[in-house]
Order: C-alpha cells, then structure tokens, then sequence
DNA sequence: AACTCGATTTCAAACGTTTGAAATAATTGC
DNA sequence: GCAATTATTTCAAACGTTTGAAATCGAGTT
C-alpha cells in the first residue's frame, strides 16, 4: 500500500520542522523542547517511522552486523552456540549474520569476503577443518575489524582471541569419574589428529590416569575420524587382546562413541554390555539408545557462544585492546545419566 | 594497521580522475576507456578495496538482505532448511540474517521488527506455535516487502505465499507402504492440534486406508503434543485392547515415535517387537536405535527451503505481482531403512 | 530600547556510493 | 582547418541519517 518509506523528511515536511530537529528530537537530545520531542514521535510512531540502518550505518561507520563463520548448522554444538550469540548480540543491538563454510575452505574464503564487504563490526568464526592459512581472516584484523576464534582455532597462534571449551577438564574429569566407579582398564578412542584439541582431550585422559596410579597403556588407545568403518577398527583394535578388555570408555564425540557401541552391542559378547562409556557431546537422543553412556561430556556451548560475543563486544567498543589477545576457557560439565 | 578504509575517493586521488569514473570503471561501464578501466581496477585490487554495503544500500533503496524468522536452530527440519535457502541466497548476492522466535510470540515480534529496521528486501518465516495475530508480519507486505510463509503458516490464509511439505502425501505413502506389507491395523499417532498440518498428515492416513478398503477405526488413533508423558499415555490408549493390538503405527514426527517405541520395549510382551514403525524426520540417529523405525518419511527440508527461497527472489525482482498468492508444495519422500 | 543570555531550532557538511546530464577531449569528414 | 561526431571524463545531486556550529527567538535586565 503505502508504498513510499516513512523518513526523517517526510516527518519533517509534515510538521513543518527541519530535519535535524526530527533527529534530535527522536534522539532525546536535551536542547530539544519537551513538546516538540512530543509530537515529533507521536508522529513518528503513528506512521510507524524506521529509522533506515543503512543510512545510520553509512554516517556512523558501523553496521550493527557480527558475522559468525561456522562449519555447519548441521552439529548441535554450533546450532547451540548460536543461542548464546545471538541472545548477547540482540540484547546489545547487534544483529548476526551467520555463514556455513561447510568445512570447505574455499567457501569459508568466499564467507570471509562477503561479511567484510558488509562491513561487520567484529567477526566470531570456528574454522573449517582445512584452513591452514589465515590470510582471508586476517584481513578483518587489518582493517581494524575484531577477530574471536571459538572451539575450532589455530591451535599454534598465540596472537589471536579465543574462546575454547576445556576440553582438558573435561576429558580428565570423565576419566576420573570412571576410576572413581573402580575401573582399571578405561579405554580412549580419539577423534582425527588434525582437530586441534584432539591432543588436549588426550592429555585429560593420560592426567587423570596419572594423577591416580592407574598405568597407561598404549593398547587402551586408538584414533578414528568420524567415519564409521574407520572407528569400528579402532575399536577392534582396543578389543583384541580378548583377555584382557577394557572395562571403560572415553570417546572424542558422542556419535563416535554410538559407533562404537553399535559395534560392540552387534557381538555377542556379554562382557562387552558391561562397558561403561562416556563422549562429548550430550545429545538429547541419548535416551532413546540401546545401552546409553552412562554419563555424557556437556560442553556448554551456549556459554561458549556467549562468551566470544562478550570478549568480542567489548574489543569492538575497545574495553580490551585489539592487540591484547584474550584466551577465555570454558569448563564442561559431566551429565549422568538415568 | 592500515585504519583508514579504501574508498572510491581515495583510489581516486592515487589515479588523479575523479569519482564517477572510478565507480564506473569498476562498475564495467561501456562508456569508460579499456585502459583507464585497468589501472582502476589494478588499484583497486591491490589495496584491496570492498565497496561499502551501505552507501550501497543507501542509494539502491536495498539491503541485499533476506529476513528468516523460525521457531529455533535446534531441530534438524529448519536448519537443513537453511541451507538450501543460504546456498541460493548467496548465488544471487543475497545474504540472510536469521532469527529465532523460540516459538515465542513477543520474541517473533522483535525479530519482525529488527529485521523491518535493517530493511530486508523479503522475509521468510516459520510462525510461532502462538501465532494467531498477524499484524507484525504484515507491515511487511504493507511496506511492499515480499514475505513466503513456509512450513509453519497460518492455514486459515489463503492471502499469503507458502512453500510447504505435501504432508498429506507423505503419510498417504507411509500408510500405503504399510498396507503393502500386509498390515491391516495400523495406528495413527497424531501431533498437536494447533499445528495447521496435523489435519493435512492424517488426511494422508485416513484416504489410504480408503483407498485401500481397509476399515477406519477410532480406536486406532490417537494425540499427543511433544511431551513425554502425553505421548505415553496416547500409546496407552492404541494398545488398551490387548486382543487386538496394532501391528503398525505412522507418528507425526519422529521424536515422539522414538517416545512411543521405547515405551512399547519397555514392556515385555514380544508381540509390540513385531510392530513396524514409521514417523516424519528422518534423522540421522535412526541406525543407533535399538528398534528402528522401518521407513522414515523424509520431508526434504533443503527443498522446502530453497522452493521458499526462489519464490520471493521472483517475489523480489518483480516476476511475480506481490499480490499473486502463490503455493508451492514440495513431496515427501519414503525413505526404507535396513 | 538596546543588550545579554539561555533555550531552541536550523544550517550545512559529511558518510560512500550511483548515475543522468553536462563538459571536455579526441577523431572523423569535408 | 573547422565543424560535426564520437569517445571519455567530470559534475552534481541524490539516498537518509547525524551533529557541531550558527542562527533565531523570547524573556529578563538595565
């Protein structure tokens, strides 16, 4: 219907005042008369006035825009983290503009330059599992434009904020959990190497062994990327030496470990439905599984989220210099289930 | 480092022209000379200039926004959505800005409002459970911006775009899939009453049995919302006549079936073993499942989203009259496991 | 009546682009 | 060699805001 937009000139012609004094008066400048602050936004409210970002955005050389570059919304990790950003971000008139670079690099390049090109005021960004240089996302710091890692980083660079869940925690606290229920022979099934905090994780595990004189045993330790047929012979070869199984299990991620369990659920093995297994992750489907973990990994991934927004706001209104580089670690948590 | 942004006026001073000119060779004007067209454009390149998106949309009256308002990032449906309407979004440079209702109708209306601010060039929505008034979403067609419903809609419109699942379809193939196979009493159980397709999914079952000569009982139909202890105390109402059990069962959706097999397990009676099952979803957790559906009924959600997205790009540029309702359904399809 | 002072409003430039019209430069035809 | 034509560049306004500086208005003081 009404077809052309509502502007500060238009409010302005209507009431016979100049523009600047619309601005101000919709601003609450203080030089403005209290009655004309009145009219002006009853005015402004009656034809339902939006003030147009674009323009605002142009003046002020901001965009009120975080971009967040992630790998897919597919992970309920991301899909959660998301809650925290975008809760912190509304609440502080920032909008988000959420990127998928579906662990592609090229993609999570093209993702790079279309949010610079819209000018976004900080940038929050998991990276794919290939990005090895960083010259598209250094960009962003080189033009002024705040950079917070999240989860997924460049584990070697020291000169970049981040926000990471303690994965060492949390590994170590599962670990000490299963000694704690008695058993001896915990086994670890790692994620893929590449993943930054794989090695992390590991060091919680070898810890807590540590820590209560249960000896590590290189035979209790295998790898598996997410692939299926690639965790079911990790988990041979932890189960070979029959005599002797573990009695326990650690796993990198919670689909890993349903792998895992299918696998052995699918021998008829009695013992093997004796195995107490615990992943990062916290589903919610956990209930309806089989033989459940019998705790999960919860990695808080809200908090996460609102974490790196709060670390990037406050580099984006300079609370914290861009150059002061920030390492903010979020404690997991351990579910028990049942 | 370098803080001061490259504009058209700055590579305008470094190539001694003027603005337009640079603006136009880098726009390919035909009117520009070859050569100056590449000095301009090596410049540009070098510094690495990005026009801004704002003065952009200043002067184009466009945001090169989309809107996506849906009920949350947290179920599967939507965020495979998603990625059908980012991939065609971005091909034509357009970008979205999502955000959640959690289907919360006050939340919805914020969202509705933000977006409306930042001057989206359309909006695609999944209503709140909650939305009855439709005053916030149609200051948007008010404004000339084009909006596609999709999924979730308000049925009793017809003076609106929607892009929906042909539900009706896809719980007629379940339900034939299991004529098919021979079974005589099948059970419906139904999703809330409030969602406007939870009439369309038992249509689907009711004209197959028809269709089929199979006789329609009452008893074998049953309501739950998303809770638990309802969906239970639905499963206990199919199964009260113990004589005469159902030897099959479409779901609404598959969280509630998973509710409805693990109860049916946790009762000993070999007969419910025998039950073959079918829900709307098709998730990936199904192959961890300790008694699996039988078929899932994928709704193809990356479809559903890209039919929503291409729509109101024809919306957008105007090959559609924004007042030409327009509906589009897209099929379901029988996925069969094992 | 002239003058000051505070309150209020308006002016004008700026943000970085785009684009039709006008100006200028280069080329052609005679 | 000069007008006519074409190629190329520049001018200037516009998009909708914000904001410091300047202008205006009224009232109070002398």
């Amino acid at each position: 219907m009404n077809n052309t937009p509502v502007t500060l000139k238009f409010l302005a012609e209507k009431l016979k005042m100049s523009v600047s004094t619309v601005s101000k008066a919709l601003n609450n400048y203080p030089t403005i008369n209290e009655y004309t602050k009145q009219r002006v936004q009853e005015l402004a409210r009656e034809l339902h006035f939006l003030p147009n970002k674009s323009a605002i955005n142009l003046k002020e050389k901001k965009s009120h825009l975080i971009g967040v570059i992630l790998p897919n919304l597919l992970d309920h990790f991301f899909t959660r983290s998301i809650y925290g950003i975008e809760q912190f971000a509304t609440q502080n008139g920032y909008n988000i503009i959420i990127s998928q670079s579906h662990d592609d690099l090229e993609k999570e390049i093209q993702s790079a330059n279309m949010l610079l090109r819209n000018r976004v005021d900080g940038l929050i960004v998991a990276i794919s599992k290939h990005t090895q240089d960083f010259a598209h996302l250094n960009q962003f710091e080189n033009m002024g434009i705040p950079v917070v890692y999240y989860t997924r980083n460049p584990s070697f660079n020291l000169n970049c904020h981040k926000v990471l869940g303690n994965t060492f925690q949390g590994c170590y606290q599962a670990t000490k959990f299963l000694i704690d229920r008695g058993h001896k022979r915990i086994a670890y099934l790692g994620g893929p190497k590449m993943i930054n905090f794989t090695h992390e994780r590991f060091n919680g595990y070898i810890n807590a062994l540590k820590d209560n004189q249960i000896p590590f045993s290189s035979q209790l330790v295998a790898y598996t990327d997410f692939d299926k047929e690639n965790t079911i012979s990790a988990i041979k070869k932890l189960f070979t030496d029959t005599e002797n199984i573990p009695t326990a299990l650690v796993a990198f991620k919670e689909p890993i470990l349903f792998d895992a369990i299918k696998y052995l659920k699918s021998i008829n093995q009695p013992s093997f439905n004796q195995i107490e297994c615990i992943g990062f992750g916290n589903t919610s489907f956990i209930s309806y599984l089989n033989s459940p973990p019998i705790a999960s990994i919860e990695e808080n991934p809200e908090s996460v989220g609102q974490n790196a927004i709060k670390l990037l706001m406050q580099l984006i209104n300079k609370e914290i210099d861009i150059r002061n580089y920030q390492k903010v670690m979020v404690d997991c948590k351990l579910i028990v289930h049942g």
